[in-house]
RNA sequence: GCGGACGUGGCGAAACAGGUAGACGCAAGGGACUUAAAAUCCCUCGGCCGAUUGGUCAUGCGGGUUCGAGCCCCGCCGUCCGCACCA
């Protein structure tokens, strides 16, 4: 009786339907049951997803549906990061308008991922530019605003040549904008200002509670906060105050205060005010200051960068000797915005220090030695000794540990009140600044204030929310239309009702996806936030999205939950409590030419390839040209090794495709698509269909249990042996492993259902059991082809919507046990014995075994190791 | 330079807590069915020796701890990722 082939194209969109009709995935915010919030990073949405969103979202959907299933209330909503500027590149190049073509893009992709069967409640969904959802975000804005965590303050600034805007520090990538890849320029321009640092220690700290989050990201943000314990201290100008100007004094910070014996000059920024006094009255120190912010901050600028510097001409004075002047030089390596942006330079406890004293000829005092040091004859040479160790060369502090120096010039310092405050005093820094959102484009969320000319700053106020983009604008020249529409920027001062400028910088779009996983607890709330229904959901249970965010969108986030607790909107600190950074769909790279290295590109669908005794070798489809296989490569355009998903959708359909991007590689590993590998899949999704749908009538009216003995015995143990597996393997977030034990099932089953008509009842019962069990362990990854085999099978409803079954305990472990038995460590034997057998009978029935008698040749053996139910060593 | 992760068959991988290394899948080879192909089913599949049940080597390399090491410790080599003048 040969049953139909399974058609994904035919089975696929009904049920999908019927779970839309039904409501299944519409999640209730007043559901009593446990809550439980699955959310994967929304797309951008940029044309159409690519296969990396199928496997993210593939593997959200697991999560979900598994959870269900498991009896949570379950929130697993879908959205659009929508603002930015593709969609103004685009408006530039096709003259399209960007809303027009961001909205036609979302059209086109939530076409696509409804196609992939996703259990989404849809009724949730929004995109960051619609007015609804930044109109709140405005509101948020003002609230900050209010509450002091966002200001306004000129600074340098990366400015982004090519995208002509502002890009914050995170979105510097090696010297380059993130988006654009052009060199970025320094710039300095009035911004607005999240106050990210207020925050800065409690970052870190709760860090240390983020235990579902992968290590990994952690030590990334732990390190971008960038922590340091140190001093400020103060330098009293001895000479050269001619060229000071006001400056009495010098501050600066340094970690290593232990360390300030070993100082030979005093280095600062050439942003500094010092610099910029001394500038003013000699002609080489401005030349030099020029120079050097000209020589700006690219990687290559900095990479080959020669330490240099220029003497001001500026002396200070010791703080512990009144006799010891040291020379102020501007340098090229320091930095005006860490610290005071000036140090002191020791020489012999800084690689840099060391370097640029050579060069200019400093003193160089070795302070620091190693504990088994001797002092008489320690010297530094060519590399600086940046370890702890023991003091020498430093007065009062000689023959003291690092720490307990660094504890007693602390001490001093502090003691030591000069004109009115002391010389130093401790001070922790971080590396981590202020976020920096103000961007000069159009596609973003306004930023709702208005410039007056007698009031100054003037937030909107909210009454008069949303500030709306306008939509009649033009692209003609670059730049922000905003600046250049006729009437949007000229308003009134909701003050003093006089002629007032809105703001026309936008928000950087990272504030849109700092709070949108909030929006979808309360998506319809007039309110930014529903506090008690966000609190209910929140922090995320499961976040699913690149490791590419692990600093930028994930860090933005855990500042805004904190700024969204401390104006009202939330009553929690962190926004995701569980974070699962999955890895990529990368594909191998085809290329023409002989050589490998010159031709054009080729994409898969070009290409046939032949395998004859393991050499594989690609030609052109038409031509039969041979094609070089390259290195497999993150899927790119330029590299052409790009799977467009609705192919695969289209062939294999959406199970397939979902199944396959699971399986094989751990999710948080990259995952090789291969035309091979996906028609496997696809074959044992025909598999599947087969097996179940040529026994289902002769189990038609059969009940599911569990057998007694024999066959049936065996069928039920496998049968519930996976269930339990599955289970815990998804919990873990393992999809391969759960795939694995899939498959093995299917193995066991496969005969005995293909002989289902020989069997008596017992065996059918247990057949039965175990088709539904299966068909459990796969519905989270194919859920079309499960509600297939659920009807088939004649179970209730739909399996969307069934309670995930309990396996039984007993008949997850077996009776009798295979021990390997091991002769001084080597494996021998086998001894099956029962699983409670008694270590004595063991030991007994080990020496009996024929190979551990001819292993031990008549020797006595010294020990018996028995490990129960694991292993038996005898040693020898 | 600093920090981190990883290294297992032809390939993707598995191995719970130190206890049978290579489950499961892909590819490959052989066979059955078929006029033929597809589909399906069966067998083989880390190396070497031997006869299928045996022996031996084997988890990047070299040491160590242990009855027993892919897993723990020390030292190398390699690959990948993050940060990068942070005082």
């Amino acid at each position: 009786m040969a049953s139909e082939r399974y058609n994904p194209r035919k089975v696929e969109p009904n049920w999908q339907k019927k779970w839309n009709e039904d409501n299944v995935f519409v999640t209730d915010n007043a559901d009593p049951r446990e809550t439980y919030y699955v959310l994967e990073m929304f797309p951008y949405p940029s044309g159409r997803i690519h296969i990396g969103h199928v496997r993210n979202y593939a593997m959200g959907d697991v999560v979900a549906r598994y959870k269900r299933a498991r009896g949570y209330n379950v929130l697993h909503p879908m959205g659009w990061d929508a603002f930015g500027m593709p969609a103004e590149n685009a408006a530039m190049q096709n003259k399209v308008h960007p809303k027009d073509w961001t909205y036609e893009n979302i059209a086109t992709m939530r076409n696509q991922l409804k196609s992939m069967g996703l259990s989404l409640d849809w009724t949730r969904e929004f995109a960051t530019c619609d007015v609804e959802y930044y109109q709140r975000q405005q509101h948020l804005f003002i609230d900050m605003l209010e509450k002091g965590l966002v200001y306004r303050k000129q600074s340098k600034v990366n400015w982004d040549p090519v995208d002509m805007t502002v890009l914050a520090n995170e979105q510097v990538i090696e010297g380059r904008g993130w988006r654009s890849g052009a060199l970025v320029e320094q710039r300095e321009l009035t911004q607005w200002f999240f106050k990210i640092t207020d925050f800065a220690q409690d970052l870190l700290d709760a860090l240390d509670t983020l235990d579902g989050w992968p290590e990994k990201v952690r030590l990334m943000q732990k390190n971008w906060i960038g922590r340091s314990e140190g001093m400020m201290v103060r330098w009293d100008i001895s000479d050269g105050a001619d060229k000071a100007g006001d400056h009495e004094e010098l501050t600066v910070y340094t970690t290593r205060p232990d360390t300030i014996f070993g100082a030979s000059f005093m280095a600062i920024s050439a942003d500094h005010p010092l610099a910029k006094e001394a500038a003013k009255h000699d002609e080489k120190v401005a030349a030099f200051c020029e120079e050097t912010r000209r020589a700006g901050t690219s990687l290559a600028a900095l990479e080959t960068a020669e330490k240099k510097g220029v003497d001001t001409g500026i002396r200070v004075r010791h703080p512990f000797d009144e006799n010891w002047e040291l020379p102020v030089y501007v340098a090229n390596f320091v930095l005006m915005d860490y610290g005071t942006g000036a140090i002191f330079g020791c020489p012999s406890g800084d690689q840099r220090d060391l370097d640029f004293a050579r060069k200019y000829g400093l003193p160089v005092t070795a302070v620091v030695m190693p504990k088994d040091g001797d002092a008489a004859t320690f010297e530094i040479g060519d590399e600086a000794y940046t370890d702890d160790g023991v003091m020498i060369n430093s007065r009062f502090l000689d023959g003291m540990s690092t720490d307990d120096a660094f504890e007693a010039i602390a001490l001093k310092l502090e003691a030591d009140v000069v004109r009115g405050a002391p010389r130093g005093t401790r001070k922790v820094n971080f590396r981590l600044r202020d976020w920096g959102i103000s961007r000069q484009r159009y596609w973003g969320c306004p930023i709702p204030v208005i410039h007056c000319d007698d009031c100054g700053v003037v937030p909107v106020p909210k009454s008069d929310l949303p500030v709306q983009l306008p939509d009649d604008i033009d692209f003609e020249k670059p730049g922000n239309p905003l600046d250049r529409h006729a009437t949007w920027r000229h308003v009134a001062c909701p003050q003093c009702g006089k002629d007032a400028r809105r703001e026309t910088d936008t928000m950087d779009t990272f504030v849109d996806s700092s709070w949108y996983y909030t929006r979808f607890t309360a998506p319809h709330e007039d309110a930014p936030t529903d506090p008690a229904i966000a609190d209910r959901w929140l922090p995320v249970d499961q976040y699913i999205g690149g490791i590419e965010h692990a600093i930028l969108h994930l860090l933005y986030s855990r500042f805004f939950t904190r700024a969204m607790k401390a104006t009202g909107h939330v009553g929690h600190d962190e926004p995701f409590k569980g974070l699962f950074t999955q890895g990529m769909v990368v594909h191998e790279t085809y290329r023409l030419g002989g050589s490998g290295t010159s031709g054009r590109w080729v994409s898969p669908s070009e290409i046939r390839i032949e395998e004859t005794d393991g050499a594989r070798k690609a030609f052109l489809v038409d031509t039969d040209e041979e094609v070089a296989i390259g290195s497999i490569e993150k899927m790119s355009k330029s590299k052409k090794n790009v799977i467009d998903p609705d192919d695969i959708l289209a062939t294999y359909g959406a199970d397939t495709a979902r199944f396959f991007v699971l399986s094989d590689s751990p999710p948080d590993r990259d995952v090789v698509w291969t035309e091979a590998g996906v028609q496997g899949t696809f074959r044992f999704v025909q598999r599947i269909w087969r097996l179940i749908s040529e026994a289902a009538p002769a189990l038609a009216d059969i009940e599911a249990k569990a057998g007694g003995d024999g066959k049936a015995l065996e069928i039920s143990r496998a049968a519930h042996k996976t269930l339990k597996a599955v289970a815990a393997d998804l919990d873990g977030l393992a999809f391969n492993k759960a795939i694995a034990r899939i498959y093995e099932l299917v193995n066991i089953l496969a005969q005995p259902l293909s002989e289902v008509d020989k069997a008596d009842d017992e065996l059918k019962g247990a057949l039965k059991q175990a088709s539904l069990f299966l068909t459990h362990c796969f519905a989270p990854m194919m859920p079309h082809l499960a509600e297939e085999c659920w009807q088939t099978l004649g179970a209730e409803g739909m399996i969307a919507m069934a309670a995930w079954p309990k396996h039984d305990e007993a008949l997850t472990a077996d009776n009798e046990v295979v021990l390997p038995v091991q002769v001084n460590g080597k494996k021998r034997a086998e001894l099956t014995v029962a699983r409670d057998a008694d270590q004595e009978s063991i030991k007994q029935a080990v020496l009996e075994l024929e190979a551990v008698v001819r292993a031990l040749d008549g020797k006595e053996p010294r020990k018996i190791i028995v490990v129960p139910q694991r292993i038996v060593n005898v040693v020898v």
